[in-house]
DNA sequence: CGAAAAAGCCAAAGCGCTTTGGAAGACTCT
DNA sequence: AGAGTCTTCCAAAGCGCTTTGGCTTTTTCG
């Protein structure tokens, strides 16, 4: 059944079907209904091919997905995609996923612009000047940036949570609790993300007088692995900090294996806080040690962009608005005071 | 720069540059390289709306996303993705997701195809008679099953590990060990991949004169907390068993931290073997002991998926194959002989 | 050499929708 | 009552591609 057919049956024009079934105002409320409800009865469902065509609008929002066999796709990146679900479902966006070589994705870009493959794009995990968000903004299509990107002399639309708060919360209550050689297990500090963090720590450490030694700040891949690996390092070394902030919950537990094979423990010698995006699989309250955290739905935040995107392509939100959440720190047994 | 002008551009008319582009025979070899030398000069790329309007393909792959405030997507699906991202970038395939309410997918389905929105679609995580293998193959478009579902009376093309074939390895392993009293702690039993896990299990078990007891099965939500808890009601009974086959690495973790609560050890108490997806961030030989596992890459699983669809979708593969994979027994230190 | 077949190209008709530019009729207002 | 204004609808022109059917020209072959 297609517009054509629908209004031949009820002796309208393709004209006036297409504007009552889009609410324009030129059309009769009598008609309009009339429309509306053989529309309904028999199903209609405009082609979205035909539409696209005609309208240069697609329905759909597009991410391009960073590939390649030695890149890995942030597990984060689910939760998120639930929270985008849950939005993008009761509105029927759907999402579409351009999978691009890691060290190409302008070429992608470009494509699902110029061919109008979707209304707005979101990005996500910026770095520094990030080359996505400058190119993007200047295609001239709806976006946004799950994050943030610094350096750059002009503004964009963002979402983006407290790193720089809640890692400065999270060192100043170690601090506070005594803790003179704290340690960061941080991801990658390519990203955003770490650069806040590291920044809180740093302004929470200095309200003290005291500073974060570069030996005492990892940067890594956010695996278990390499929590691992950096716990070990760390507290090895003759200056071994106290007091761990650890970015990620999977991290955590590479931290706390290593404690327990050094015969150490949490909190007794090395107090703990990692960042919590809330998985449903993996909860703070359950390590063996309930973890203290930094908590963030990186769900809920997925269903704000969805959200926001949503409104930017229809044009109830312009300009270039950053929003940030703050992050609850949630204290739980891995923290003390600092061993004597 | 479109077709028109571009035909224009070369004095040919629309027809035979869009001949000479997509390969057909009748144009002269010297026009076609004439037309594709210059459409690659001036970075001619058809527009896809057109094209689709036309011709009806999209050049997408669709998958229905169930979600739901109290639906949590698999963790494993990332991983997944990865793999069908390998594929599919280096051959302009895009992956479009649609989400649908979990308990009415069927609409989404049905709209997708309808509105020849993808080209192919493939689904996962199937269960016993699972509707949508029944919906899809009835709607008549190209696709793939990531698993099996049982039950039907027709085939269906489909990638599956042979889940059975691990699970009875992992069981056979651990009889010839000694152990008389084995666990299984599952996934949720209404997906094909615990039915064949459990039946694996029973399988080795069977052969030499041992059951399965109802209460050392368990189906659950894979999450770490569910591995613990049902850790803890297996070891804390009566005849609390002495190995365990676990259906992720997830869950694993649960296990470790439950027998460890207990004051048991591995491989001492008991004997733990779980099956590992592969995960870039979770590894199995960096558990406290290192885990004995039954291993499937299930990126790999992904880039496959992603083949076969294109594969379909080009006509190249036809009819109801299914493709069973082997897994891996890896043995490591976290299985030893019964305790006495 | 001439008929039949093949090769190479084109005009035009879709695909199914939106939107422009009217036009006819109904209403207002002086 | 006539001019001007709304209201309501329509025909037709796109959007940019593919594909059908046909028309020339060239090649093949008895």
């Amino acid at each position: 059944m297609n517009l054509k057919q629908l209004a031949h049956m009820l002796a309208l024009s393709q004209t006036t079907v297409s504007r009552a079934l889009n609410g324009y105002p030129e059309v009769n409320e009598e008609t309009r209904r009339r429309v509306m409800d053989a529309a309904k009865r028999h199903g209609y469902r405009p082609n979205p091919s035909a539409r696209r065509l005609a309208t240069g609008k697609s329905g759909m929002i597009g991410y391009v997905l960073p590939t390649g066999t030695a890149v890995d796709i942030d597990p984060h990146f689910v939760e998120f995609l639930s929270g985008l679900g849950d939005y993008a479902r009761s509105h029927e966006l759907d999402l579409v996923l351009s999978p691009a070589d890691a060290d190409d994705q302008e070429t992608t870009y470009r494509r699902i612009v110029a061919n109008r493959q979707v209304d707005a794009v979101y990005i996500s995990s910026p770095r520094r000047e990030d080359s996505r968000v400058a190119l993007v903004s200047t295609l001239g299509i709806p976006f946004l940036v799950h994050g943030r990107s610094e350096g750059f002399d002009f503004d964009y639309p963002y979402l983006d949570i407290d790193n720089e708060g809640a890692f400065h919360e999270a060192a100043r209550l170690l601090v506070q609790l005594g803790h003179q050689r704290l340690a960061l297990i941080n991801g990658d500090d390519r990203e955003t993300f770490a650069i806040h963090r590291e920044r809180g720590v740093r302004r929470a450490l200095a309200a003290s007088g005291l500073t974060l030694s570069e030996r005492h700040v990892c940067s890594v891949v956010m695996t278990e692995e390499n929590g691992y690996r950096a716990t070990r390092r760390l507290l090895e070394a003759s200056d071994a900090p106290t007091a761990i902030a650890c970015s990620s919950l999977i991290m955590a537990l590479g931290v706390v294996r290593a404690v327990r094979d050094l015969g150490l423990t949490i909190p007794g010698d090395v107090s703990l806080i990692a960042h919590d995006d809330v998985f449903p699989w993996l909860k703070p309250e359950n390590f063996s040690v309930p973890l203290s955290t930094t908590r963030s739905s990186i769900r809920l935040a997925g269903a704000r962009v969805a959200e926001r995107l949503a409104a930017r392509i229809s044009g109830v939100e312009e300009g270039a608005r950053g929003e940030v959440w703050p992050v609850d720190l949630v204290v739980r047994g891995s923290v003390a005071g600092a061993p004597a």
